[in-house]
DNA sequence: ATTTTGAGCGTACAACTGTTCACTATTTTA
DNA sequence: TAAAATAGTGAACAGTTGTACGCTCAAAAT
């Protein structure tokens, strides 16, 4: 029981992924894409589509799932680059535009889903995006001690700014997205010291 | 010579541009606006809408221009009102605020356009933003007596954390809003220490 | 060995798209 | 007053879209 018919199905179903993904240029957005399109290119009839997804809405949010994924991949890979030593900032910039740089397309879906048109999409995508930010916030609040709420304010500004670069930086070539990593980082510092200064500036909390 | 003709044709150039922003709400994009719909909304044939605009395209910029004078009042009256005192962060994020309220589907194109497909769309909203970033920048350097470089980092920290804010509000009920709105304040609070942090440490530029 | 299932296909259709063209009616110009 | 310019119209076009339907044929279940 190998299966070889839910095996070719699984192949097919792929096929209809990478395929809407190619589709995702830089001048070329999902909801721009159509359902025969993508069937063409991935070898279809547009009828057959249907035995994959029931809508082009239902392929978007395999794709903001296939994306999440991606994230967390990033996520692990700079928790290992950390855990190595160095400037963890410098670090997880780095890791971050390494990543929009070999997975250009995927970006570019969750860049764009956010303030895309479907709620539903909006939704996945934010959720993603919380996931890294609380990731974010549990790993400052440990490493710099700080209170859990301004450990949140930080981890959503460091993201909030992270993000918006990497919309930018899809579209610029190496040198200039080398600058905007420096920029960045800069800012990131700016905002971890403040956040530092905040905390410093605050009533200790003490056992009664 | 009250020239009766070019009146009556600015005014249904208007009930255009008025027909487009009116379709521009939560759950559609300008890109998803065909030119019937359009000249439907505005009461005209289809044929009728190239006597104004030789594109959809074109439609499109003028009303990010349109979104541009928005912007450039929104700063002359935060300006009016810090003139008059009070916290600075609090007062323009409060006017930021309002002023989506007021004009939300002209900032929803604005926050849409900004990551969009059309290139010619991108450029034209990420120089809005730009002018907007430096009168900001300015204003630091000045008031906080910041290094330009410096106050740059803030102000287009600032900028993107607000303009990503205003994206967010748009879909939230008042009380989110005000939630929204606390947070923004306090995060810039934290980007304004850490600039004066970071400004503070530096070595001290001397004349020779 | 026979029946059932289901992935993929081709045809067809109605809805919609942007754009062309020749036309009318009114204002503007000469 | 006659001629020219032009905002707006309606019919028609070729193209694209999503989807319903019935069919095939190989795999799976009986």
């Amino acid at each position: 029981m190998a299966g070889i018919r839910a095996q070719q199905k699984e192949k097919t179903r792929r096929q209809l992924i990478e395929a809407a993904l190619g589709q995702l240029s830089a001048d070329r957005s999902f909801s721009s894409l159509s359902l025969r399109e993508v069937a063409k290119e991935a070898g279809l009839a547009p009828t057959s589509f249907y035995r994959h997804f029931s809508d082009m809405d239902e392929l978007g949010l395999t794709l903001v799932d296939e994306a999440g994924l991606t994230l967390r991949q990033l996520m692990r890979q700079a928790r290992v680059r950390i855990e190595k030593g160095g400037s963890v900032i410098k670090i997880s910039v780095h890791t971050f535009m390494e990543f929009i740089e070999s997975n250009e397309n995927i970006f570019r879906l969750l860049l764009r889903e956010r303030s895309g048109i479907a709620p539903e999409f909006r939704a996945a995508v934010n959720r993603e995006i919380r996931y890294f930010t609380m990731e974010l916030c549990d790993y400052i609040e440990k490493a710099n001690k700080l209170d859990r709420d301004v450990a949140y304010l930080q981890a959503n500004a460091a993201v909030t700014i992270v993000f918006s670069a990497g919309a930018e930086a899809i579209d610029l070539d190496k040198k200039e997205r080398e600058e905007l990593a420096n920029r960045i980082i800069e800012q990131l510092r700016i905002i971890a010291r403040g956040a530092q200064d905040m905390q410093s500036r605050r009533p200790a909390v003490t056992a009664e």
